[in-house]
DNA sequence: AGCGGTAACGTGAGCGCTCACGGGAGCGGT
DNA sequence: ACCGCTCCCGTGAGCGCTCACGTTACCGCT
């Protein structure tokens, strides 16, 4: 009621120093808990700033003290694990270099991206994660800002990006399963992107590195249920498949529970290995051979070179700007 | 090395004007897509500011316009799954007021803690989340912000709480139990704090409502693995256990695999309930039956009574401040 | 009384940006 | 030639705070 057309005007410093009967700096030093103040009057600046709801301006303190740095972390589904896990190394990267992270988790909408990004530029110092926006858009919203990309190759000069690089990994899988005797190796790629995926590549390639046809395929949605339904399907379609290998360990995540229900019994009427090393997959039963990559080396580089833009310093070569991955043996597979 | 005493100084967007030969007004349209700018001049002080690699001063410019608000998020381990679904339901809530959050892990230390709440003032607006600091302490660190705790009780009126309802959910969780035929049920309480949790406090209640002596206990770390040992323990030290209660489900699950390790079929030769109703628990073997809270409803309601506080309107009453939780019936019970 | 010293406070400047203006150049119409 | 309009662009002020100084009051000491 009392509002006028432009809000109820903030509370300022000046107007505790004026309810209190002190100066500005008066007020700041109490707040901030310096000397050269005395103790009574720092109470009587104290309870004043208390009566009036005083909250200092972090923009306006910003402003003189140029110290804090902050990133955005940009996040596809943060209740996906392995956005988690890659989300809580970056944290903790940061961590160590008393940098602010705020965090974005765009739920997989190219809207909710492209708003984020929009009000991004005037949080941050830095934008890290997961963008699926084209670059010249991106460059557009981020104007300026340093941008590392995570898992996503780039042309332009201005970002930057970790890589992934599983194609070993992969390889020791499948070479893994053919050891062990199997031939019809299918696999469980995602369908979200038009493409596939470099996974899916990676799988042809080791196919045909040990002598195999290319394997049978199918699409899942990146979720239990979607691995689960991806699995029937592939099943099926090709009845003489005794191994997959999947996107992610989500995916490989439903095919066990598929298997489960099929009354195949893992790894013994079907192998199952995964890809992401997330902790979550030595929880079920059986444990999941995976194609581990370490997530925190991802989190981790991603700041770092976030880190390397900002300062001006010598950033990351392309060579250490990738995370490797290797195959972890549970029992899946 | 051509650092001087204060570092380089900053590029700011008078550099850029004079660079491009024009005022900081133009460099400003320039940046900001507005209008009543040439075209040529446009592109001429965007290739300055690239050239001299300018980046706004995200201070200033919210100092001018103050529009954005961020609350800081404090998570103990993000990793934990539970702590997982609690920050992805706030970050929702704050996507939907167009707030910013950052998120800070402290990893379940105190000195973190501690240090988070240091630094949090000059960067957030309102604090939300998990913390052990007695209140004075806070207190004393947010000096000003709004608090928001979460399943933490408080007695300074400066903050507030959402408390978890949990009595009735573990009630019937107990009386399914017993309904089932248990007698003997136990519990696995968490370790870290030196009093028994209030989910113990409901546990004890439930069993004397239903006519049952106090259950054997045991203490578990947060971990599969500390659900595991503790299970082990349980039953050496009272192998007529036939069921039992967790504080979370990660104990749970660790007791599921310690159980199944143990040769001990669930549900049929023990039954296991936890406490959180994770997604988590849907996928392990057997999947886990649960006292399910409202997740969603924690973070959106720690969000909420923030925004209320921030803007001065009526705070949510206590009874509004509170999620509640219900059993959910899966296969482990 | 005079003087240095310290504790307690105030004053100006400035951080880097945006907003509300003000103003000149160019062009067409009468 | 003059007005009026649109299109560009610049100027002053001010956002709310902290820092580096000044300034005052009061103490003890010679």
């Amino acid at each position: 009621m009392a509002s006028s057309g432009s809000g109820p005007r903030r509370v300022t410093i000046d107007d505790v120093a004026r309810s209190a009967g002190v100066s500005r700096q008066t007020v700041s030093r109490a707040l901030n808990d310096k000397d050269e103040i005395g103790v009574s009057t720092k109470q009587r600046v104290l309870d004043a700033a208390l009566a009036l709801g005083y909250r200092p301006s972090r923009f306006a303190r910003g402003l003189v003290r140029q110290d804090t740095i902050s990133v955005g972390l940009v996040i596809p589904d943060l209740l996906n694990p392995f956005f988690t896990e890659v989300a809580a190394a970056a944290l903790d990267a940061a961590r160590a270099r008393e940098w602010h992270v705020v965090v974005y988790d765009t739920g997989d909408r190219v809207e909710e991206e492209r708003g984020t990004l929009e009000v991004i530029a005037s949080q941050v110092d830095a934008v890290v994660g997961y963008l699926s926006l084209p670059e010249d858009e991106i460059d557009k919203l981020t104007r300026g800002l340093p941008v590392v990309l995570i898992d996503r190759e780039h042309r332009t000069e201005r970002f930057s990006s970790i890589r992934i690089e599983g194609e070993e990994g992969v390889h020791a899988a499948i070479r893994h399963l053919v050891e062990a005797g199997h031939r019809r190796i299918g696999m469980l790629d995602h369908a979200e992107r038009s493409k596939p995926s470099i996974r899916h590549h990676w799988f042809d390639a080791a196919m045909s590195a040990c002598g195999l046809d290319a394997g049978a395929v199918s699409r899942a949605d990146q979720s239990v249920e979607g691995g689960e339904a991806a699995l029937r399907e592939l099943l099926a379609a090709h009845p003489d498949v005794t191994a997959v290998f999947t996107f992610n360990d989500i995916i490989a995540i439903g095919a066990l529970r598929a298997a489960r229900r099929l009354g195949r019994e893992v790894p013994r009427d079907l192998a199952v290995i995964g890809f992401d090393g997330l902790r979550l997959g030595s929880l079920v039963e059986p444990p999941l051979t995976t194609v581990a990559l370490d997530t925190r080396g991802l989190g981790a580089l991603a700041v770092e070179q976030a880190a390397r833009l900002l300062t001006r310093s010598e950033p990351l070569s392309s060579d250490e700007l990738a995370v490797g991955a290797e195959l972890r043996l549970r029992e899946s597979a």
